[in-house]
DNA sequence: TTTCTTACA
DNA sequence: TGTAAGGA
């Protein structure tokens, strides 16, 4: 009922002109502009004056980066990538709909509530994680019931 | 000042 | 691909 707290990304409403996506990424603006005219990518609405894209298409962009480094073509690492976005934004999605939230325990770890374990909606899922000794695991229960 | 397209190096 | 030119 409540709204997720990710809306940011969510929406995939994070938009980021071409002169930062540049800079975050190390891909020059000519090669974000010929990318996008052959198609590997693409900006949020051609449109407008000034090209923008989403936070999506800017982690397409890192990860075409790292293939064409390992020595992929451009058109080798656009299919790699479009095929491994098709999973990101599912992972995404995933994440974003079942996330609940953030917890902090007593001994200093933290939980990420994902929701509900099981049908019957009695316990939560928690993936437990201790920042100090670096050690994360998964747990069911009810760490925090709020009222 | 920044971004855009086009075209040449 | 980089860069210059000339507008927006």
């Amino acid at each position: 009922m409540h709204p997720s707290k990710l809306e940011l990304l969510k929406g995939n409403k994070i938009i980021i002109g071409i002169s930062e996506v540049s800079k975050i990424t190390g891909i020059s603006t000519r090669q974000l502009r010929y990318w996008e005219k052959k198609g590997y990518i693409h900006s949020v609405d051609r449109s407008k004056r000034f090209r923008e894209f989403s936070l999506d298409t800017v982690i397409k962009i890192e990860h075409m980066k790292d293939l064409l480094e390992e020595g992929f073509t451009l058109v080798a690492a656009y299919e790699k990538v479009d095929k491994k976005m098709k999973l990101f934004k599912k992972m995404k999605h995933l994440f974003i709909n079942n996330y609940e939230g953030i917890i902090e325990l007593e001994d200093g770890k933290a939980a990420i509530d994902f929701g509900y374990f099981n049908a019957n909606e009695e316990e939560h899922l928690y993936f437990i994680f201790d920042e100090s000794t670096d050690k994360s695991y998964f747990q069911a229960g009810n760490i925090n019931n709020k009222k």
